[in-house]
DNA sequence: GTAATAGTGTCTTTGAGACAATATGGC
DNA sequence: GCCATATTGTCTCAAAGACACTATTAC
């Protein structure tokens, strides 16, 4: 049997039928918070409780698919987006076996948006009131979270957070955001940049200082580097997870 | 409309159909050099050529249909197995939307299995020898190595790839394998002591020495450590990754 | 005995982090 | 002037890597 005639003879309802969509976990930050974009469910299953956006993939790549949905609740400039990972258990939906492919997004800081989408309300919300979500979200977002954590460590991903241009307070206040916790002002200022290719100066400096005062920090734009070397590890845990 | 009557009325067949399958890069040791598992395709598409071994998720988690296709080619003990993501582009299967969740497995160092299982002849391949395979599996064996030696960097899975009571020679010969290139002995035996939870001493040492001699060297057992702190790095690429 | 290998010692360089000092600019 | 903040300086400690050395065992 050649190729053209296994094709002929194939019939895809001899299948059982699945669902492949997608889900996103967009982070931003916000007010010095770490924010991620949920939407209210309209329809059932999980009417009426909060859910990462998402929905099919149509006739076209995870991640336009990923995209589009994303780009359907809120207005979105520069976002970086990647996969996170695939959840599939059985009888994650009861209406019939549906394979999610989770991704992570991280977007600059939006002025206040609160796009009203046609999903009902979608709402940037700090993550640490993001709990009681549809499905198995509450996973996802946790999952999302610590990848977003790790990837700062050794990518210069912190700069999706902030504007084209910005100052190392900024960067730093990111780090801490994500990360929940304070850093060292002046040894992550050398710190990040002693790496190569992380921060790239722009030569402009800050129009204003800061609001109680203090001198105008200087710009930065993001450098060409894809990792970074060293990493900027996180504050010793326990040091030794075990 | 409550629920039930939502799911009553709901008909999978509505949409169009999509098949799910999950395929492993299933990677080992042997002969000093990394190894991964492929199968001869008998069956339309890509009839005769290499590919990695998987099948279709039936009633079952993806973590569990991965491990059913990596047991049906060959019998192994001890595996790690973990997701790599997920393959999604229109057309990457000629005969219907087919989304593919890769996994990454560890073995140990099997004696020569070359597993005669129902799919026509797996093979242990030499990765450098493992391309043309079918689909998009070039790709995915690609993405599963970079993700095998990032893994390696802070994660103890190198001891996966060796049997439960192991040297730290044997240990320095997969980081060798999987990074592709010799690390200096004195220094990587301090260095994997030094971090805490990664080894646990059994307190005995090999029967005989070296084929041409040398001491007996002492045996370990994996520690409890979940990641390496510090962080076993990869030797400097030309740092400064761009 | 010879050669290969396990394990240890030592030294240098780099980087992380604690802390201090200086300079700037809003109010 | 006052005070918060940007930026730089200094010191200490940990760790990576180069290299050398000793001890052990197959042949």
């Amino acid at each position: 049997m050649g190729e053209a005639e296994f094709l002929a003879g194939y019939d895809p309802r001899d299948y059982p039928a699945v669902a492949v969509t997608v889900d996103v976990v967009a982070l931003t930050i916000r007010a010095g918070g770490l924010s991620v974009l949920l939407v209210e469910r309209a329809e059932h299953p999980f009417a009426g409780h909060r859910a990462l956006p998402g929905g099919f993939v149509r006739d076209e790549s995870p991640d336009a698919a990923a995209l589009r949905e994303l780009t359907e609740e809120t207005a979105l400039g520069r976002v970086h987006l990647e996969q996170l990972r695939t959840y599939g258990e059985p009888g994650r939906d009861p209406r019939m076996r549906v394979f999610s492919i989770a991704y992570l997004a991280f977007a600059p800081s939006l002025p206040d948006p609160l796009p009203g989408g046609d999903a009902a309300g979608a709402a940037w919300v700090p993550v640490e009131q993001a709990a009681g979500l549809a499905f198995d979200h509450d996973a996802i977002l946790a999952d999302g979270l610590e990848r977003a954590r790790a990837k700062l460590e050794y990518t210069p991903l912190a700069t999706a957070f902030v504007t084209d241009e910005f100052t190392i307070a900024e960067l730093r206040q990111v780090y801490a955001a994500v990360w929940g916790e304070d850093l060292h002002a002046g040894n992550f200022h050398r710190k990040v940049l002693s790496v190569p290719g992380f921060l790239e100066s722009t030569g402009a400096v800050q129009e204003k200082g800061g609001e109680r005062g203090g001198p105008r920090a200087k710009l930065y734009r993001a450098g060409d580097a894809k990792l970074l070397h060293p990493a900027l590890l996180r504050p010793t845990r326990e040091d030794g997870v075990r």
